[in-house]
DNA sequence: CCGCAAACTTGCGTGCACGCAAGTTTCCTG
DNA sequence: CAGGAAACTTGCGTGCACGCAAGTTTGCGG
């Protein structure tokens, strides 16, 4: 159902795009964000820079997306991986907690890389969104179809979490705090406990949904 | 507190901005979206196109923002004006509710220009994520401050379902689905009855995060 | 009323995103 | 195994975003 053998065009297309993302984040860190240009990044892949730009429309996206790829995917299939009895709340912050906290192979030095300079961390921040649309559908799937976007705003939800749960996580390093003017500043805990304080607010908002269908 | 007189600096900035708005706009909607260059809505509204993108970083967001400009603050104010009594939830609700149906003056015709044209639609749909931190000020007030960044989450996950309300809104007018692969479609009723709909998932959390502070 | 410091504007230069219209590769069907 | 359609790549051209380093305006003590 999802995979007829992928065919040769769309294994050139992926191997591509895994190259540019690599050469990206690569000669990034090597020779620093400003003194990359596109050109380089193509070159370096073995595709012109036009085609370079069919696949990514900026350089922070191609960088970022080293890093974040699959990250959509996997945090869907762990939610499907919990037992169909666990609460959905605790098996989407589960879920979440998991996929960030391992951070890949070699990826700790990309990330520190990543989240210390201010156009990447923007980047990576906003690729949070990208986890919505799979989510969206293990959700619905759990909640049947009660209410149609029941299931999408619950997801939007969710990702919105997430990115504050990095923004709070990533806050030292940062920069501005904005007009936030609350009264007392939490210390930032570690990422793990940021993200689940950031899900907790909205387990009420699961927990309704899947009473509603389930009683 | 908030406004100590404003200063000729300020006014005059203001001013620049909203000329500029409204230059982008009034020149889009008459020789067509892409037979505008920033020039011409630098040199319309008095100012080098380099100040132009001083103020804005697109030519979308310019146009657009003569929409939404102000939309933010009326947010919020309107949250703040519901009585302390009433649901936070239902506060908020009816807010956003309110703000997004009238619609401004003359805005009817500009606002079919934009959701009509996919690039402003997308900037359009992108715009609400600026009711966030207006949203989260006074949330968080109602709130006091029960767990930090409960306000920000809740603030966030109202403008992802008003973002959602508003893409089922254009659905009709819409160009692709994506991967929604659903079972049945909704008809997209009204605006109001989408928002409304959009926001009725996120009510469980609200009332959570009230009772937390005031049983 | 002066003059300085901070804020804002502007011209210039660089790299970038992206539409368009060939050229090339993959895929499918007879 | 043709042969053509569909997908993908690429060069070119245009307009754009934005850093930088003057020039100009506003605001604030003295």
């Amino acid at each position: 159902m999802t995979t007829p053998p992928p065919g040769l065009r769309e294994r050139k297309k992926q191997a591509t795009r895994e190259a540019l993302r690599a050469a990206a984040l690569r000669l990034a860190m090597e020779h620093g964000l400003d003194r990359v240009r596109v050109e380089d990044i193509a070159d370096a892949a073995g595709v012109s820079p036009r085609t370079y730009n069919n696949y990514f429309a900026s350089r922070e996206q191609a960088i970022v997306s080293a890093v974040t790829a699959d990250r959509e995917a996997r945090i869907a299939a762990a939610v499907a991986a919990r037992p169909a009895g666990v609460r959905l709340a605790d098996a989407v912050t589960e879920a979440v907690v998991e996929q960030y906290t391992d951070a890949g192979e070699g990826g700790h030095e990309a990330l520190l890389f990543i989240t210390t300079r201010p156009a990447l961390r923007h980047a990576f921040l906003d690729s949070t969104a990208g986890i919505e649309p799979p989510l969206t559908a293990v959700i619905a799937e759990r909640l049947d179809d009660t209410g149609a976007h029941t299931a999408r705003v619950l997801a939007a939800s969710v990702a919105s979490a997430v990115r504050i749960a990095l923004e709070g996580w990533l806050r030292p390093a940062g920069a501005a705090a904005g007009a936030d003017a609350g009264g007392l500043v939490v210390p930032s805990g570690s990422l793990p406990d940021q993200l689940r304080a950031a899900l907790l607010p909205l387990a009420p908002a699961f927990d309704a949904a899947e009473r509603r269908i389930q009683g």
